[in-house]
RNA sequence: GGGCGGUUAGCUCAGCUGGUUAGAGCGUCUGGUUUACACCCAGAAGGUCGGGAGUUCGAAUCUCUCACCGCCCA
């Protein structure tokens, strides 16, 4: 029979064979004899042996090994201990006593080479359990330990998931609760530490100043009487840990703190501790309680390496966040862990992630500059327009930033913090930045308007505010500029914005839009032709809508024109005619013409037309597949067949348009 | 052995309860000393959403299956 650990032997109480094996059948219920003693053990079945593996038959050593002490247990068999604390054998191991394990093992394979009951070695390949601290290898043994039975406690904490008192962000890990707790084993909370809290549990001495196991011990925080003696053992420190959210304020004390703060709203948690922790103080909770101390539990993702690898000091992979802070700022550490950290996914991290944060950071500072530095120390600044009165690119401005506040809040109620984050960085930086202050912004040495500063601010601060929690330390510091306050108006205490329906201005917002595709029409020209940043030029603007109204926004905002892409003399209307000459960019079904005297390159022009015709058509294809589908038509939400046939119609429009341009700029020949 | 997560643009990743011409940051390419920002601005290129099957009028998204990577439990 095959051994990996000789000097164990000595503690083998029986020899298990798999019930199916034929070739032992005749020996089950005999007993065989433990080599180099005279002691006598069973064969017994069990399930757990492996026949095809080596001899087909286990030998069982219940007091130093895991597996074997369960089938011990099935069995009732003997639990016999020969290893000493120090490492030496015991008694059990008659001669071989007092020497030391490894030194045994050589010794015991001698011994039985010898007697001629050793049959072969060879080389196994196994897993050897070494303490990360000591590097010692570790023998299970047999020893006292207190138990705490968790069936009871873990019941009630079962019902409080299942019954939704308690919910899991994102949802899933409660799969893992579920599992871990149905199948929960007795919490061992004794440990051999030398430091903690020590087992308040006494034993009494006998005469020879040895533990008195015929008397029953006593559970006290104090030394009951002289003649007794403390168990060795500390407490596991989750056992103290458990009990941290109400511990904490003043349990077991009635005091106004656990009043107003027991229950809490939400434990925000890796998924490392959902057993060690989560579990145990939902546990505790309603034991100690009477009701669980949370009632969300948000599972963040893990910070690894760039492998994906746990970060720690033996890899000498990990990254220290201080340094991080010193080379990209507070801020820019936790907006690059937030922005990346989605759904609880663990994050590959890399000091590089870190740059966005930082360029994200120092695109606030200078944004704020833009207005701020027009704000004069101690002048307060009132809005004097109302909102109807404020320009069309401040409307949307306030529109996008008051559909931020709802997309935010909508977010971060899911926990879904870097969706909140992403809505942030996407209205401050591509609209606030890109546009707002684009045009808002006087150039030369032009002042800005109080009103205009005071709109700056308000819209500012709004974002400041939705910031705040990601990046409290650029937030808070940009608050103190915007107006003096008192102290007492720390951004921190300040108020959540809300959203405003007087500043929700759709129409508004999607003429704008329309200026911005306008806009970026035109840019794209430029762009393509190269022209130099200060080049002014001409443009016409055909709308084919039957409505004037765009005429009109276009016409009233030319300023925008002028300031973004340089144009001297705008015109818009409808059934304008395309000058000579001239470059053209089809937006959605508006024409854009713009002159170029000398400029214009006809294969430029086919070649930008020709991109667009294809993948109009091959937009419109797909459409049009979808109608010609009756099964669509028939069995799809109205709604949606609406949207397609919409859709199709303005791209058939739009088409049309692309094609007759292209066909207007004639052959090469 | 059981369970979970991942596989989407060159890279790193979003994409919620099926219906947007599939997005972002970085990188790449073309321009740029427009007095907020080059940690920047404008424009552009780049994806048969790991393979296969199924459900559905419709799948990156739901189901099954296979492959590979990673984690947890035994």
């Amino acid at each position: 029979m095959a051994t990996t650990r000789p000097e164990t032997m000595f503690g083998d109480s029986a020899v298990a064979v798999h019930p199916d094996d034929e070739r032992y059948a005749d020996l089950v219920g005999r007993k065989v004899r433990v080599p180099l003693t005279d002691r006598w053990i069973p064969v017994i079945t069990d399930d757990y042996v492996k026949m095809e593996f080596g001899a087909g038959a286990l030998k069982i050593t219940p007091g130093h090994d895991k597996n074997d002490f369960e089938i011990g247990s099935r069995h009732d068999l003997d639990v016999i201990s020969v290893i000493n604390l120090d490492g030496t054998l015991n008694e059990s191991a008659g001669s071989y006593a007092d020497t030391d394990r490894f030194e045994a093992r050589d010794t015991i394979v001698e011994d039985l080479e010898k007697e001629g009951l050793l049959l072969k070695t060879e080389p196994y390949k196994g897993t050897v359990p070494i303490s990360s601290r000591s590097k010692a290898i570790i023998e299970p043994l047999i020893s006292r330990q207190w138990f705490v039975r968790m069936k009871p406690l873990a019941k009630p904490a079962l019902e409080a998931v299942r019954n939704g008192d308690v919910s899991f962000y994102p949802s899933r890990w409660e799969n893992e609760y579920f599992r871990w707790l149905e199948n929960i084993r007795d919490w061992t909370i004794s440990r051999q530490l030398w430091w903690g809290h020590r087992i308040p549990v006494w034993y009494h001495l006998d005469e020879n100043g040895e533990v008195d196991e015929g008397r029953d011990f006593v559970v006290s925080v104090e030394q009951p009487s002289p003649n007794m003696v403390q168990d060795e053992d500390v407490l596991d420190t989750w056992f103290s840990s458990w009990l941290w959210p109400f511990a904490t304020l003043g349990w077991p004390d009635e005091t106004p703190d656990i009043d107003y703060f027991y229950p809490t709203t939400v434990l925000v948690s890796g998924y490392d501790i959902l057993f060690f922790w989560i579990a145990r103080m939902i546990m505790a909770g309603i034991h100690f309680k009477g009701e669980p101390p949370f009632r969300d539990i948000f599972i963040t993702g893990m910070v690894k390496d760039k492998q994906g690898r746990w970060m720690s000091k033996s890899l000498g992979n990990g990254i220290d966040p201080l340094d991080m802070i010193d080379e990209y700022g507070a801020d820019a550490v936790r907006y690059s862990l937030t922005i990346l950290c989605a759904q609880g996914q663990d994050i590959k991290l890399e000091p590089s992630k870190f740059e966005m944060g930082r360029n994200f950071a120092n695109k606030i500072w200078n944004a704020f500059n833009v207005f701020g530095r027009f704000i004069e120390d101690g002048k307060s600044y009132e809005r004097t327009r109302s909102n109807d009165e404020l320009d069309l690119v401040e409307q949307w401005m306030l529109h996008r930033v008051n559909q931020t506040i709802e997309k935010v809040d909508e977010a971060v109620s899911r926990y879904r913090l870097n969706e909140a984050l992403a809505y942030i960085y996407d209205v401050f930086w591509r609209d606030f930045c890109d546009w707002y202050l684009e045009l808002i912004k006087p150039g030369g040495d032009e002042q800005m308007s109080d009103d205009s500063i005071a709109l700056s601010i308000e819209i500012f601060e709004t974002m400041l505010k939705l910031l705040h929690p990601f990046m409290p330390f650029i937030t808070e510091e940009l608050w103190w500029k915007t107006q003096a306050r008192k102290d007492a108006n720390a951004l921190i205490v300040t108020g959540w914005p809300s959203a405003d329906p007087a500043n929700s201005n759709p129409e508004a917002a999607a003429d704008f839009e329309l200026i911005k595709d306008l806009i970026t029409g035109i840019r794209t020209v430029r762009a393509q032709y190269n022209l130099a940043p200060r080049k002014t030029i001409d443009a016409r603007i055909n709308f084919h809508d039957e409505s004037a109204e765009s005429v009109t926004i276009v016409m009233e905002n030319q300023p925008y024109f002028e300031a973004l892409v340089w144009t001297r003399n705008l015109s818009a209307g409808t059934g304008i005619e395309k000058p000579s000459a001239s470059a053209s960019a089809v937006v959605g079904t508006t024409e854009i013409f713009l002159p170029l005297e000398g400029l214009v390159d006809l294969e430029v022009e086919r070649a930008r037309l020709r991109k667009d015709i294809e993948q109009k058509e091959t937009f419109v294809t797909s459409i049009q597949k979808k109608l010609q589908n009756a099964q669509f038509v028939e069995r799809a939400p109205k709604h949606i067949v609406e949207a397609e046939r919409d859709k199709e119609s303005e791209a058939v429009a739009e088409l049309t348009l692309l094609r007759s341009n292209l066909e207007n700029l004639g052959t090469d020949e």
